[in-house]
RNA sequence: CGGGGUGUGGCGCAGUUGGCUAGCGCGCCGCGUUUGGGACGCGGAGGUCGAAGGUUCGAGUCCUUUCACCCCGACCA
């Protein structure tokens, strides 16, 4: 991507009417655009890091047998008051609207419903079972108040799992394996470490439900963590008698504020039966699908990302999640530059390396100041100056050490910096 | 929804006890000089002062209503 076909714009001044430091940030590096409160649309730069939040995702529901789908944003009221869910007075983060005149739609705000409903078309034999499907969706909920930028917004972007197996056996042993797919999900983003399983309250068909929670100070939640064990108590649950349960120790618990980047729920019969998803066992039996539902805020992610993965210069994306790899700026306008810049240009991009080309007529310390912003991993500048010292000059976001490479050498060492 | 605060060119702001063609910085357009950490000069364009109503000879400024946005709280992925 040449910068001069870009619509993006960097600004120096943060937004007034944002004081999270996630939407400022990524508003002034053109990732994002607030429409309204806990609104946000996502820019061509944002878009990717989205889609590359999002690729993790899926790899690794794939991984664990997921097939990805799209439901429906628009919900008919019919299924959701056979569960009790489409009163306000019991669920009053929905949105609604009408088709005509004594005929309600709503927005779908989750879709443990629609998707249980479903099921019911394809699942009615122990044959059927299981099935793990998901889905990245945009919910909409009627929030009373939206803060912190991309943490908690009125409309956000979540992947949403749902786990249909014949018994709690089976879906205990699915449940265990989204935890593993949860830690590698936030390894990969680079999260891993400061990211806890988190017990929290569960419902009718389980004790508890687990939260993960990812240490922050601009988290809303408070937990209480293990950090030997890896652990952690969601504030809510950490009664006495809990503790003990789980074999902690109140006194050997850090209390920490935390945002919760996924929850995984055990939901038993509580949607099936309702809804009418039966299956037919092995004695001939009609029996409920035994249901879980598993999401991660996409989106979420993408503000907390930002929040974290940040210093005084802007924004630092994790190898992985940036919109590119290499910032390529070419400094001044002289004729050698301007040759040598195109051509490293056309042949990063030849190699499968994603660069944004700087190459607008601008001073230094613009293009300087624009690649830390944007929090592209690889600044790669040539100049006059470069040339002189025989190439071009490589940092890293993260570093400040300047190397001089050659443009043959570049690629490759870009490849293996990526991997590592 | 309770408490606090803010709305003035695209962005960030100033605007005194009501007073004359509503300013400044950034950004934008043109010309020139510049070119290693967000340059400088000269010349431009761009505003129903959030909206509606009221008081007044006169309202960005005072009053009423309303909308939006931010922060704290309650609620929530």
């Amino acid at each position: 991507m040449k910068r001069s076909d870009l619509f993006l714009k960097t600004r120096k001044e943060v937004p007034s009417d944002e004081e999270a430091k996630n939407a400022q940030l990524l508003i002034r590096a053109g990732y994002i655009h607030k429409e309204m409160a806990g609104v946000y649309s996502y820019l061509p730069l944002g878009f990717k890091v989205l889609e590359n939040i999002k690729q993790i995702v899926r790899e690794e529901m794939d991984a664990i047998g997921g097939e990805e789908m799209l439901l429906s944003t628009l919900q008919h009221p019919h299924i959701w008051q056979s569960t009790d869910r489409w009163d306000d007075a019991k669920v009053d983060v929905w949105f609604k609207s009408a088709l005509g005149e004594g005929s309600e739609v709503g927005f779908g705000w989750s879709h443990e419903e629609p998707m249980s409903r479903l099921m019911t078309q394809f699942v009615s034999s122990y044959k059927d079972l299981p099935v793990y499907a998901y889905q990245f969706q945009t919910k909409l909920r009627r929030e009373l108040r939206s803060k912190s930028g991309l943490l908690r917004g009125r409309e956000f972007i979540m992947k949403d799992l749902y786990s249909f197996s014949r018994n709690r056996e089976e879906h205990d042993k699915f449940y265990a394996l989204v935890e593993q797919a949860y830690h590698k999900v936030y390894d990969r983003m680079g999260i891993g470490s400061i990211t806890y399983k988190t017990f929290a309250s569960g419902g009718p068909f389980a004790k508890y439900s687990h939260e993960f929670q990812t240490i922050s100070d601009i988290g809303e939640d408070t937990v209480y963590l293990d950090e030997t064990k890896k652990l952690a108590v969601n504030q809510e649950v950490s009664a006495d008698e809990v503790l003990q349960e789980l074999g902690l120790e109140r006194n050997g618990l850090v209390e920490k504020k935390a945002v919760e980047v996924g929850n995984i729920f055990t939901f038993g019969a509580r949607y099936s039966e309702p809804l009418g998803l039966f299956y037919t066992d092995e004695n001939g039996v009609q029996q409920p699908v035994f249901a879980g539902s598993y999401g991660i805020g996409i989106s979420r992610l993408m503000g907390l990302l930002a929040e974290i993965k940040s210093d005084e210069h802007g924004l630092v994306w994790p190898a992985g999640l940036a919109p590119c790899k290499v910032y390529l700026a070419s400094l001044g306008d002289e004729e050698e530059v301007r040759r040598q810049a195109n051509d490293a240009y056309g042949y990063l991009t030849d190699k499968g390396v994603s660069v944004i080309y700087d190459d607008r007529d601008e001073r230094p310390g613009e293009k300087f100041a624009d690649a830390d912003l944007l929090g592209i991993p690889y600044r790669l500048v040539i100049s006059q100056k470069s040339l002189e010292s025989g190439g071009f000059e490589l940092k890293k976001r993260t570093s400040t050490e300047v190397t001089i490479v050659q443009k043959d050498g570049l690629s490759a060492l870009l490849t293996k910096a990526g991997q590592a």
